[in-house]
DNA sequence: AATATTTTTTAGACTTATCTAAATTTTTAT
DNA sequence: ATAAAAATTTAGATAAGTCTAAAAAATATT
């Protein structure tokens, strides 16, 4: 079993490696971490003992199948937390991680199960990130950055930042997934973006909101 | 704020204490935790240098007002847990204890107060506890021994043990919360019991269970 | 009141997780 | 191909929580 520790570390690897596709360098990890590098070492020399990764001395670590399946369970875990505390205890989006971050750590296999059914099997939590079935399956939608959307009416299904500020922000211009979102134009000066949300009202957001706003043509 | 393991000697201490009446002394405290007298010594030092506890060395420990609304508050979270799990995931009242030991030390506020109104802030939990509010009030019911009943048709109300076996023997005799149950004659012999579960189930209890059912009359 | 028994504390060691500072290796730039 | 810079690892320290063994204090027994 890991210990709580180990699972973050697990996490934050999988996250950095593109879906176990990438090599996740120590500095890389420890940034994410907000811990030093020597701690980095440290600990994924123990995950590597665990076989979670494989790890070559200075030349960072990859995910093992074993891994990859450890995390894609925690973010299962995450995700449906994530999904309960809006859907039923009337939580709103930018409120929901820091709980779920502590929530992701309970074992109880039936608790998620139940969990789970209970939800009527979400496929996507409330910040549109899917959720992994309990044998790790899941499927993205086909989707691209508001940033490179070409003008056709668009549906917002996912970002790509969650932070409470962020979210916050999208809030407040009425952005929420499913929302209704249609580049009117760009900026050159600046690439931002002036948009039509949900058919009525009109807003200017900065190139940087654009590049983390994800959405279906 | 308190760790995992503060917060879980807290809790087995203010229970040992009799909900703060008792001092409370060093092996008690080892044995309940399984774990050794030394480890506990170390712990409560800790525990009295947070003021949760007053510590005369020899002479063991009494809870202090704040270490009493301390442990309050783990105990309600604990209870609302096992309240969840059983009325909207669908556990049964022998499975939850363990689950909700890890969901008491959750730390949000807001969670405990959501959670609480989506349960329609129930009084008791599974097993027929007082759920503390969130001023730590709480209410315990006139409630007698089974053992001690004289024969009156009570209803039973709480279990004074709450392990699996127990639970699920008492599952299989048809005893729950709410179940009426009636002395019928006490063995003198051993002191058991034969009992009319609901009106209609004609059973014999040991007096060990007897001592561990509640019932109000 | 003295001795034996039980309880509790102290001392010292181990593990996990963290840090800082120094050493090493790789990468980049000249 | 060197030298400089950046990344990474190692070494050594600290804190929480645990243990065993030994010492000390309280309680029970004769
Ligand atoms: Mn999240
Ligand atoms: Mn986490
Ligand atoms: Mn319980
Ligand atoms: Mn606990």
């Amino acid at each position: 079993m890991l210990s709580f520790t180990e699972e973050n570390y697990l996490k934050t690897i999988y996250h950095l490696s593109d879906n176990g596709l990438k090599s996740v360098m120590t500095n890389e990890i420890a940034e994410m971490m907000e811990t030093k590098p020597a701690s980095v070492t440290d600990m994924i020399k123990r995950l590597a003992a665990k076989s979670l990764i494989t790890y070559e001395k200075y030349y960072g670590v990859n995910v093992t199948k074993n891994g990859k399946s450890e995390a894609l369970s925690i973010i299962r875990k995450h995700r449906l937390w994530e999904t309960f505390l809006v859907a039923k205890l009337g939580f709103s989006w930018d409120e929901v991680h820091d709980v779920a971050e502590q929530l992701e750590h309970i074992q109880s296999p039936l608790l998620i199960e139940k969990l789970d059914e209970f939800l009527g099997f979400p496929s996507s939590d409330p910040h549109g990130h899917p959720i992994p079935d309990k044998h790790g399956k899941f499927h993205i939608a086909r989707q691209i950055l508001l940033a490179e959307s070409t003008g056709k009416k668009a549906s917002a299904c996912a970002v790509k930042n969650s932070t409470p500020a962020f979210l916050q922000y999208l809030s407040k211009i009425g952005i929420y997934i499913g929302a209704s979102v249609q580049v009117l134009e760009k900026i050159e000066f600046d690439g931002s973006l002036e948009i039509l949300v949900d058919g009525k009202k009109k807003v200017y957001i900065s190139r940087e909101a654009s590049e983390n706003i994800l959405v279906t043509e």
